[in-house]
DNA sequence: GGTCGGGCGTGAATCGATTCATGCAGTTCC
DNA sequence: GGAACTGCATGAATCGATTCACGCCCGACC
């Protein structure tokens, strides 16, 4: 048997009609009377025919795909977000191709050529800092595109509304009597960071402090366990005494909770963690983390359909769950 | 400005040549005249010019697009093998069409008729009971595929050794006194559940005692936290009194562990854990989690390169990591 | 000067699905 | 009976990149 493809030339002439009706049958299924309808599906089981989807996009020029660039495919934040793009994307039948940028802007490249290449309906990107400019270039060939987990004006984007975030849990520290709070933070390039940045501010100045008295930023260069770690290990080093980190996320807040224990410190009763995401392991960490719940599965679905339909969406709230590793009043 | 892509046939009008030559400088650039090939580039290059890979791939017959399928997106084990894929992918300029069936056969079929309809190079999956025969309609239309973590003598196949992995969690429950084993297992159609299940009963033989004393095994209809921690309940409930439990994975352990502390039974002096796959957070547990390492990356990697270039892999052998929830002897 | 050969460039044909202008057969209505 | 119309099917043209048989030009060599 070769291994060969029927085309819609084979299955017509299998069913004795002509291509444009098996077409027909594929594309306006009612404008084909019943008899040589029945008559060509029959063709199309018994040749396993399947459409090539090269040929339909060449000639449609529109593709049943979409691109989707996440920053860590590791972080459960971005497989979530990636389930829901692909529930979205399931009801219109689109596929998705999903790529891991790794914070790498040569990754980012290379992937966003090759879903020019494939001729993508659009792209879905969770932005770095070189982000915009490539999408315009994107634009300029007709390829749309919408920002996830950011906010714009001049650019489709669905995010969570990362200031609220940043003041609540601050707030929450503030309220358990912090008053000297770390602030382990990503990139400040990433929106995000800014973000949280400004709500933990102005949860400081809302309680009559001194923002600059009260926190101390520390920039990490990624977002891994490792990266939380060493950058605990460098606050610390500065001399300056926390008694409460917020972490930029949940994976970093583990590596920083390892190093508290490689130091004899307890959590929360000698520092207080607060992390970020909320990811499934959280509560079942070996002190149960405090953290910033967002509607991951929520804000993929909401990017996609933003792709797809042009439909707007409100900024997602995210949600503070307060767990042990914070929940211990200070002096 | 049209947001319009330039073609070959744009590109050949601007730098004065013929379409042949354009392809040509994009295909066997050491055939074209210097001075022409450079006017070519240069056209490309002010025209923005993006090659069509669906025009590309129509004509050429194959595609440089892998479809990997795996059973769970959510379980950083599936996303540290898609990485693998990646990687591999990457060095001969492919791309990865990343699906997650979710366990769910209809997701799969789903997921297999758009690969084929895209006309992919090839699909790795991580099969499930349904799937081989699935995958012959495939070798059929000219599609290769490769198994990920399975071995198979009628297929390609790359995998861990999950008899070693079996043989060496329960050896290491027996050599701590542990006669009372519960199995919280995967489906019997998983490759997986068997093999494990097999080194289970071999290291019980090996030790002189009898398997069906020894060993229960309550079989869970999903592989998530929840169903850990259901199974648990469903198995405690049997009046069988384990003394350790052996997890399908870490993530199942996690639900399992759950429902041990909401018993008050505390780990490993009432009941030792262990799991499977070693995730990034086993040592970060409440108890930390011994658990069966497998390289997942490199597995990823050698089924897309068996893929690729037909080179056969050994089975990986999987290493068990000894952490406290197991490390406690009994009477 | 004529012949030959190598180096380059050419452009028509091709892949498979879709579209649309065309036309045919059959029905309705005056 | 013929005009008007509807419902279906037809097949050539099209999308963009690739291929390959062909041919041109120029220099080498006798």
């Amino acid at each position: 048997m070769t291994p060969q493809r029927a085309s819609v030339k084979d299955v017509a002439a299998a069913a004795g009609v002509s291509v444009g009706t098996v077409s027909n049958v594929l594309n306006r299924p009612e404008s084909v009377a019943d008899k040589t309808r029945a008559k060509v599906e029959q063709a199309m089981e018994e040749l396993n025919f399947h459409r090539n989807a090269s040929a339909r996009q060449l000639r449609a020029g529109v593709s049943r795909t979409v691109g989707a660039i996440v920053m860590d495919l590791g972080n459960p934040f971005y497989t979530e977000l990636a389930r829901g793009i692909e529930d979205r994307l399931a009801i219109d039948d689109h596929t998705l191709i999903l790529c891991s940028s790794d914070d790498d802007p040569r990754r980012e490249a290379r992937f966003l050529r090759l879903l020019a290449e494939q001729g993508v309906r659009g792209v879905l990107v969770t932005p770095m800092s070189t982000t915009k400019d490539r999408l315009a270039a994107l634009r300029r060939l007709g390829i749309p595109s919408v920002l996830m987990d950011s906010s714009s004006h001049e650019h489709a984007a669905v995010g969570v509304d990362h200031v609220s975030g940043g003041r609540q849990a601050v707030a929450h520290l503030l309220a358990h009597g912090h008053r000297r709070i770390l602030f382990l933070a990503g990139s400040a390039e990433l929106q995000q960071t800014r973000h949280r940045l400004k709500g933990a501010i102005e949860s400081i100045q809302s309680a009559g402090l001194d923002p600059s008295e009260v926190l101390k930023v520390v920039t990490l260069p990624g977002l891994t366990a490792n990266d939380g770690q060493q950058g605990l290990i460098e606050a610390l080093a500065s001399g300056w005494d926390p008694t409460a980190i917020f972490c930029m996320n949940d994976i970093t807040a583990l590596g920083a909770m390892r190093e508290l224990r490689v130091r004899g410190l307890s959590v929360p009763s000698d520092m207080a963690v607060v992390g970020y995401d909320d990811l499934y392991f959280a509560a079942e960490l070996m002190t149960p983390l405090t953290s910033v719940r967002q509607p991951m599965r929520q804000l993929g679905w909401a990017a996609a359909d933003l792709l797809l339909t042009d439909t707007r969406h409100d900024l997602f709230e995210p949600e503070l769950i307060v767990r042990a590793s914070s929940d211990f009043p200070r002096g």
